[in-house]
DNA sequence: TCAAACCTTGACGCTGATGTCAAGGTCAAC
DNA sequence: GTTGACCTTGACATCAGCGTCAAGGTTTGA
């Protein structure tokens, strides 16, 4: 999605066509960023956490990650804690009704 | 806010006045609207799951509990199961990166 | 009694995530 | 080379959740 490219979540090279060209691995978190939408994250909080996102990180990069950098994602991580905590919180009220209700 | 009584998400009762008059209860479900919206539900999801929310719901209600409404619950409890599973997923990646980090 | 503070409704605006549409450039194939 | 399919950009539309503002009624209190 342009919208996506304009939010700085992925990138693109331009052939001479000036088409866009996506990677294989811009493809795949496509996939993610969606999935990460569905669940109901805005597209600065995956902007912060893209560079968790990266597949075989195993040469992780310490360069440029600013303390501000992990400030954010520690942020981040725990408002989805909270996050997890309520919907969990919820779906197990949901549960308990159902099986009330099946008595 | 009205916004959440148009969406049937809270009733309130009027005065003399035609001043709304708010429940108690209906206060606290206002919060409870608020932090599920803040996780990122939908209101019509959010109304989906209003009758598990009852605080003491002891006199568990069974009349008016088709079996779309069931359905309906079900449904949203998956739901809720799938965001918990992504979110939870994402989180425990930005938790390893960060420990990735500090080593 | 009169003004300030608060409520009502209705209309309008805004932001974020998406969809769509028009006007044009490009490409594949016949 | 012309047609049709696909891409580009930019503009505009939409929907949800929310804020605001105007015009009027109500309450409070000096």
């Amino acid at each position: 999605m342009r919208f996506y490219e304009a939010k700085g979540l992925i990138t693109s090279t331009r052939g001479a066509n000036n088409y866009r060209d996506y990677s294989e691995a811009t493809l795949g978190r496509v996939q993610q960023i969606r999935e990460l939408l569905k669940a109901g994250l805005s597209t600065q909080a995956i902007r912060a956490i893209l560079p968790c996102l990266e597949s075989p990180r195993d040469p992780i990069v310490f360069e440029g990650v600013t303390s501000e950098t992990v400030a954010a994602l520690e942020h981040e991580r725990d408002r989805l804690t909270e996050r997890i905590d309520v919907l969990a919180r919820n779906r197990d009220a949901i549960a308990d009704y159902l099986t009330e209700l099946q008595v």
